[in-house]
This record gives C-alpha cells, sequence and structure tokens, in this order.
RNA sequence: GGUCGCGUAGCUCAGCUGGAUAGAGCAUCUGCCUUCUAAGCAGACGGUCACAGGUUCGAGUCCUGUCGCGAUCACCA
C-alpha cells in the first residue's frame, strides 16, 4: 500500500473517532521545500464538515497520526497545512522496494489492449526536415511510453508516395535529370528529388511570369502552365497504370527511401508497420457507400457525398467528389477500418500530425465514431505545434528549411567542439570518442524539442546553436555519465539492505525515485514526453545536490556507503530507463 | 467573421485533479576544483502570471468578456 493510501485511511479513521465525521477525500501535496516535512495534508477542505480553527485541527490530527501510524516521524502544522516527517525507516524500506525493483517503473505489455501509432508519414519529393524531427520525435518517443504504461504498440507511418507533387519532381527529373542518380551525383537519394521539386517549383514560375508579360491574369497563367499541365497529365497516366510513368514513380520511390532510411537510422526511430499511400488512396470509398444507405451521409444532385456536422459545431464536410473519386478523409476513413482488419487487436489509435490539421481530424473521428465503430472513442490526434524560424513558416520550395541531416551534423559537430575544449575524452579511441560526440549532440537535439509542451510551437533560431548547459540533454547525460564513473570504482557487493539515517539531500532523490511509475502513467495519459523530460531533470538536480553535498566513498560508515552507491546506481538506472522513452542514449563517460 | 490553440522573469520554458512567499535554465553578477568527472554545486539579481470582471475560505490554474500571436474554415493532401 502507497504510503498516500495509508496517510489517507488513517486520515479518515482519525476524523472520524476526533470529530465524528467521515471525510470523503483527503487533499496530499509535496511539501514545499521551505518547510519542514516529506508529505503535506491540506486541512482547508475539511473545514466544510468541520468547524473550528484549521491550525487546531491539523495539530490534533497531526498527534493522532504521529501516535498511530508508524511512518509518521513527526509534524508541523503552518496555517491550514500538515507537514508530516516520514521516519528514516520508512524511506529506506521504501528505498530499498524500488532498488530491487527490476525495470522500475515500467510495466509489462499487455496485449489485450493494442495501439496504432502513426508518425512521420512524410511526401516522397523532398528530404526530412526539422518539422520532421519534431514529429518523429514526439510519435516515436509517446509510442515508447505508451509501451511502459503497459500497452502493446504497433508503430506505423503513411507514406505519402502518390499524387500531384511526386509528379512535379518525377517531370523536372525527366527534363532535366540527365539519368542522373544518387550514385552518380554522390547525393543522398531524398536529396536528389528534393532538388528536381525545388527545380519544378522555378520553372513553373518563371513561365508564369512569362504568361503574365502577355497580359494574362496570374490566377489564370497558374493554371495554364504547360508545365502544371504536364504533371496533371502524368499523375492521370500514372493513375491508368502507365508503365513507363510507373517504372520511373519506382524507380525514385525507392532512391527517397533509402535517403528516408538513412535519416530514420540516425534519428533513432522505427517503424513496424508501413502504409503507402498508392494502395490507400482507393480505399474508403466503399464506406461512403455504406454510410449512404445508413443514412449517415447524404448526396447532392451533383453526385457529391456529404455529411452534416453542424450540429456537432462543424460544417457539411464533402467525402466523395461528384465523379465518385476519393478525397483526402475518404482515404483517411479507409484506412483506419483497414488497419484494424489487418491488426485486429487494435483498439486505439494515436494520429501524430501538426495542429494545422485539428479540424480535419476533429471530422475524421466523428465520422468514424457515426459510422458505429467501438474503437472510435480510442482515436487520439497528437496535436503539436509548428516549428517555425525568426522570418517564419518553412518552406520546401523556397528553400527555407532546416535540413534534418545537415542538423544532426551540426549537433554532433558542436557536441565535438565542446567537448574538445574542455579536454574531456582525450585518452579515448577516435571511434569511441565520436560515437560519444553523436551520443550528446542528439540528446541536446532530441531533449530540446521534447521538454516543450507538444502543443505549443517552437521558434527555432538556427543562429542560436542548442545549448549544452543548464536544463538540457547532456546535463542529464553528464550526471549518469558521472554515476557510472562511481559504479566502476564501487567493485564490492552493494546488494544487501542497511540501516543508515537518511541525509536530507538523500530524502529528496528518494522521494523523487518513488515519482517515477506515476510520471510514466500520467506522461502516458496526456502523450507527453514533456512530462518525462521534466521529471528526468528534477531527479538530476536532485542527485547532484546530494552528489556535490555528501561524499559517496568517503561515508563515515560501511552501510551508510552500501546505501549511497545503492542510491546513485538507482538514479542512473532511472535516467536511463527514462530518457529510453524519449529515444535519448546515455554515454558511460563524457 | 466562425472555430481551435497559445499568452508566466530580458530570452527559452515548468507549474499535477484550484492551495503556503509563482519555480528552473540561459544571460548578468558572487563564491566553490591538491577530495568520487566544474557539461557541476551554492547564492544574488530579475514577475501588475496579456487585460478586465466573476465563482471560491483560497485563482497562474475554473467561468465570461477584451486584446495580441498562430492555425483552420478547399470537390489540395
Amino acid at each position: 500500500m502507497s504510503i498516500q493510501k495509508t496517510l489517507e485511511l488513517a486520515t479518515q479513521t482519525a476524523l472520524q473517532n476526533l470529530y465524528d465525521v467521515s471525510i470523503e477525500n483527503v487533499e496530499f501535496q509535496a511539501t514545499r521545500k521551505e518547510f519542514e516535512g516529506d508529505i503535506t495534508i491540506v486541512v482547508f477542505p475539511f473545514l466544510r464538515q468541520i468547524k473550528g480553527n484549521p491550525v487546531e485541527i491539523g495539530n490534533k490530527l497531526g498527534t493522532y497520526l504521529k501516535e498511530n501510524i508508524e511512518e509518521v516521524a513527526t509534524f508541523n502544522v503552518v496555517k491550514g497545512f500538515l507537514n508530516l516527517v516520514l521516519s528514516d525507516a520508512h524511506l529506506q524500506n521504501g528505498f530499498y522496494q524500488v532498488f530491487t525493483t527490476d525495470n522500475y517503473g515500467i510495466n509489462k505489455q499487455s496485449d489485450a489492449h493494442a495501439l496504432m501509432v502513426e508518425y512521420s508519414s512524410p511526401n516522397t519529393n523532398k528530404p526530412l526536415h526539422l518539422g520532421h524531427i519534431r514529429n518523429n520525435l514526439l510519435g516515436y518517443s509517446v509510442a515508447e511510453i505508451l509501451k511502459a504504461a503497459g500497452n502493446k504498440v504497433y508503430k506505423t507511418q503513411i507514406i505519402n508516395d502518390r499524387g500531384i507533387h511526386i509528379c512535379k519532381s518525377m517531370l523536372a527529373y525527366q527534363k532535366y535529370g540527365k539519368n542522373e542518380t544518387p550514385e552518380s551525383t554522390g547525393l543522398k537519394g531524398d536529396k536528389l528529388i528534393g532538388n528536381y521539386y525545388v527545380k519544378f517549383d522555378q520553372e513553373y514560375k518563371k513561365e508564369i511570369a512569362s504568361l503574365e508579360e502577355k497580359g494574362i491574369s496570374n490566377e489564370n497563367a497558374k493554371k495554364q502552365a504547360s508545365s502544371l499541365v504536364e504533371a496533371q497529365e502524368m499523375l492521370k497516366k500514372w493513375e491508368a497504370g502507365d508503365q513507363e510513368v510507373t517504372d520511373l514513380w519506382g524507380k525514385m520511390n525507392r532512391w527517397v527511401y533509402e535517403g528516408f532510411d538513412v535519416t530514420y537510422k540516425n534519428l533513432g526511430v522505427d517503424f513496424d508497420v508501413n502504409y503507402y499511400e498508392s494502395n490507400t488512396y482507393l480505399l474508403g470509398k466503399d464506406i461512403v457507400q455504406q454510410g449512404l444507405e445508413k443514412g449517415i451521409f447524404f448526396k447532392k444532385t451533383d453526385g457529391s457525398v456529404w455529411i452534416d456536422l453542424s450540429k456537432e459545431g462543424l460544417d457539411e464536410k464533402i467525402v466523395l467528389r461528384a465523379d465518385g473519386t476519393a478525397v483526402y478523409i475518404t482515404q483517411d476513413i479507409g484506412t483506419a477500418i483497414q488497419r484494424t482488419k489487418d491488426y485486429p487487436d487494435v483498439k486505439g489509435m494515436v494520429y501524430t500530425v501538426g495542429n494545422e490539421q485539428d479540424y480535419h481530424f476533429k471530422v475524421l473521428f466523428l465520422i468514424l465514431k457515426k459510422l458505429g465503430y467501438n474503437w472510435a472513442d480510442n482515436l487520439y490526434h497528437l496535436s503539436y505545434g509548428m516549428v517555425d524560424l525568426p522570418e517564419g513558416k518553412m518552406k520546401s520550395r523556397e528553400g527555407t528549411v532546416v535540413d534534418a541531416d545537415d542538423l544532426m551534423q551540426e549537433m554532433t559537430d558542436t557536441a565535438r567542439s565542446i567537448s574538445q575544449e574542455l579536454g574531456k575524452l582525450e585518452a579515448y579511441a577516435n571511434a569511441e570518442k565520436e560515437k560519444l560526440y553523436r551520443i550528446i549532440g542528439m540528446g541536446a537535439l532530441k531533449y530540446y524539442i521534447l521538454k516543450v509542451d507538444p502543443k505549443k510551437r517552437i521558434l527555432f533560431d538556427p543562429k542560436e546553436s542548442i545549448d549544452f548547459n543548464g536544463n538540457t540533454g547532456p546535463f542529464i547525460q553528464y550526471t549518469y555519465a558521472r554515476i557510472q564513473s562511481l559504479l566502476r570504482r564501487a567493485d564490492f557487493d552493494y546488494s544487501q539492505k542497511v540501516n543508515v539515517s537518511i541525509h536530507p539531500k538523500e530524502r529528496e532523490v528518494i522521494k523523487q525515485l518513488q515519482d517515477f511509475p506515476e510520471v510514466i502513467q500520467n506522461a502516458a495519459k496526456n502523450h507527453s514526453p514533456a512530462l518525462i523530460a521534466n521529471y528526468v531533470y528534477d531527479l538530476v538536480k536532485a542527485f547532484n545536490s546530494f552528489y556535490q553535498s555528501v561524499s559517496i566513498f568517503v561515508a563515515t560508515n560501511e552501510d551508510e556507503k552500501i546505501f549511497r552507491i545503492q542510491l546513485s546506481q538507482k538514479v542512473g538506472a532511472v535516467i536511463q530507463s527514462a530518457f529510453r522513452l524519449l529515444g535519448i542514449e546515455m554515454p558511460e563517460r563524457m
């Protein structure tokens, strides 16, 4: 039984005995650090049922708890706050239990309730950028957090491998590509294709400009430009299965995937299953037909099919075009249903998609619910804020993007130069040093992105480098590395339970450790890696303060030394577990 | 214009179901390396929690309105 539960029951009994009232909830909070105590009971809410002075009630309750509950060593009352000091014995027992629990805080995954987490979902006409990095890190991390909270999770992406934008790259390649390949140019496949996408846009703009000179309005010029018309024709050919077009499409997509694979690998993310839009874009039409029969959708005179969501405060929304072809939401309906067929154990899905699509997902979830799918209640749009630059939105076509590969490389480079400046790691082999630079650089990047609340937008200024001091990934990695150094030196058995008097700094660390399981549950419930990041930061602060104020190897007796090593070991383990949920690796030294 | 999100120290962010004097980091300034890794620790400075009302014993947190920023309201994806 948790200490909180114990105290709650005891408080209820106490108030029954002392005042003859039955209280339903007891409100707890961690004692603020300027007061003495570990856990605080808020007395004010009792005043609804007990007439009297809160300080007096607090004192009576405190006395009762101290006399009857062995875990309570002493107490004090400030205003309406009853601060309880827990006994050393209780803290030691609590810690030893934490210490001896393997994979502390991490739950076993249950097959009963599987979830599918979608993230990344790139277009195959351009390389990944900083926006994708946020998406990928968030999706991956939330998937890992959900696993740690006890869910079975399938990670997936839907690859946007068809459409007019792909045709634009293909067209530009046909015209200007001279049969270049990643091998012949030495470029990553996604970079090569991305260049042609930009090339198309440049030529398209030139064309519009020259049409405008001939007196054609901008609006008409945009529609009439021959390059655009050609791209549209190419899309029709693709849909008709034209051999030449589909061959080129296949070849160029393969190059892009090879490029993406490198980026994903460096980013440390992975997927259990991929869905391709070229396979799913026709899905959902039969569902629309069924919905029409059930009266959920209705047909307009031109033959297009709609759903009326005005009762839900939304508009009418089209689900099928007049010519019978699918729109974006049609295939999303189809894909969601397809996934539950492919993976019958899936009871819910998480979509990691930017907040610009809030409206879309509201509509999608509502439609699926109206169609009567019982898993529709367990759909969640993990909506996150955009990553913007000081000058505004990133735009691939205009070249104002922070490229994912470049940024990761820069982070490693920064880690290298800081490390060299500090004169660290000089004794190690080059290969090991490079590996550590990568771990530290990526740790800085990932923590920087994940520590902020997903729904807030991030302003990224490329001119200001991401920090390595303070509330950062490397700070936490550094603490871990220090702990590993301690453990390498501790060449004795420290597994046994010991009795010591607990230092105030140790108290703080123990209490932090005890919060970890709840933090994981909370992060899962809120789909927020930021909660994990903030927790680890607090834990590390508490540990560093402890590390600074007590000596571990020069403890006053053997038991104390063992206890401090145990405490350090477990803090290291929790840091590692928590950072694994963020996809951040730990260095053994730095 | 409708809808949704955000607004906390000079900057970047915490602040759990309402609870004590609103917390960190960066930046600026002070101390601490002949003792376990100074990417660290201890401290100083810095706040009308956008604004105005309301609910409450108690509001950064809940409600209403106003302002500011962003997104969205396509037979594009």
